[in-house]
DNA sequence: TTGCCCGCTTGATTATTATCAAATGGTGAG
DNA sequence: CTCACCATTTGATAATAATCAAGCGGGCAA
């Protein structure tokens, strides 16, 4: 792993607060992997070994069950994903691959255990952390069981337009097939979602998305912060 | 707080690990109350002020979002629970009522954090009851995008089965409509399911529910243990 | 015991979403 | 530059689940 990718993790939250020592060791014994695009990184059912960090690239997380499967997040840099089921030592419950070429530092789960249970900073870190995934995943969950498809579409591109600072116009961040499936769709319904929403306030063409009224798309999404707002990277901010 | 519930509470795997001086001042900061059958305990959108421990008797954790509703959970005792909002001292994402006559310990979310950070073996338990959380609710979300209606509750019927030690018969825990709701569906469509399944290996009459074919209703349910298996809610079983 | 309330069921219909099949169109390899 | 591939779109149809409305029936209070 090279030296100068440490700081980047080190200004992690999850990472921020422990002692210089705990990190040190904990980065040691960890190396850093350039994955190609659209490869598997794990599968669901596999133990889980190692807590993975992404420094640069994108990872899906998705699911499957007797031939379907789910698309149940994307990762984006930096961040940590499956620290859950390195903390149970239990079974991935999601498989990952690569969506781009992508950098990944991976952290031998029995050492994340062992840090944590050695330095209690990181472990408060690691806490936050997975109170942060649990909130994302209650979100997840009310949105598929509240909402129908073309309230998730409405609701997804407001989301999207606001973690982007407010921008009536972006390029979609995947392919829709893969929005389809995270949103719980099949691509099909997807697209005829899209043109329906013509009508209310988005228009996508190809990967172009242009809120062109946004009071009428918020009408349509009920946005409510219980579902959309992102869960805080972090609840201590340095300095 | 009863002196004699204690050792309950102290037998938790959240509690079993900690110092006895950081369980003292935990319990002497926080009370036990009743509360009667049907009552709200707390709404969704409202400040996370304490974790609760459910002594006895049955909560349901449920979502609102424009006039639906939606059961995320039902908490059986002994378990605590809420404690991702605690962690992150943030806002409710679900709203808690009673279905029984309850008995529950509150303690103060910021002792709660206080204490995990002062005591590395709490904040490991809390973790791991976190982690644990965390997978229930992946396992939820992916039962809801992966299996429609039917299999639904072909598998709920198997996995409550299973959990009672494969019995082929049993009563409903919850009124149907709870079910339904827990389920993703309408009371209406569950009473459908439950009519059509009486073909594949389960009969349900009032309350009563009778495996009357195991390997239909499992072909039909297609357990997977990572969909299915319950998290266990311990990984470090005392002595 | 009677009557009422409420959860559940059933029926009819509609709404929503999936499936299957066939175009369309953009992109990258050769 | 052209072709082939693959994501996307569109169309037709079927499956799935929701909605609305009415009836059933058990439990509980008066």
């Amino acid at each position: 792993m090279r030296e100068e990718e440490r700081p980047g993790i080190r200004r992690l939250p999850l990472f921020r607060e422990m002692s210089e020592q705990t990190f040190g060791t904990l980065m040691d014994v960890s190396y850093a992997q350039n994955f190609p695009p659209l490869l598997d990184l794990f599968s669901q059912g596999q133990n889980a070994d190692f807590l993975h960090v992404l420094i640069e690239g994108t990872v899906e997380l998705h699911s499957d069950w007797h031939g379907r499967e789910t698309v149940m997040g994307v990762v984006q840099p930096v961040s940590a994903f499956i620290i859950a089921a390195c903390v149970r030592d239990g079974a991935y419950l999601m498989s990952a691959r690569t969506l781009e070429r992508s950098r990944i530092v991976l952290i031998p789960a029995d050492d994340l255990r062992h840090s944590m249970r050695r330095d209690a900073d990181f472990a408060m870190a690691a806490m936050d952390e997975m109170a942060r995934g649990y909130r994302v995943m209650v979100r997840h969950a009310k949105n598929m069981k509240l909402r129908n498809a073309r309230e998730r579409l409405a609701a997804w591109v407001l989301r999207e337009s606001t973690h982007l600072g407010g921008a009536a116009g972006f390029v979609l961040p995947v392919e829709k097939r893969r929005l389809a499936s995270y949103l719980g769709i099949t691509a099909e319904s997807l697209s005829r979602s899209i043109r329906s929403l013509r009508e209310d306030g988005v228009r996508i063409d190809g990967a172009r998305v242009t809120i062109t009224d946004p009071a009428r798309l918020t009408a349509l999404a009920g946005p409510d912060p219980l579902i959309d707002d992102p869960e805080p990277d972090d609840r201590h901010p340095p300095g």
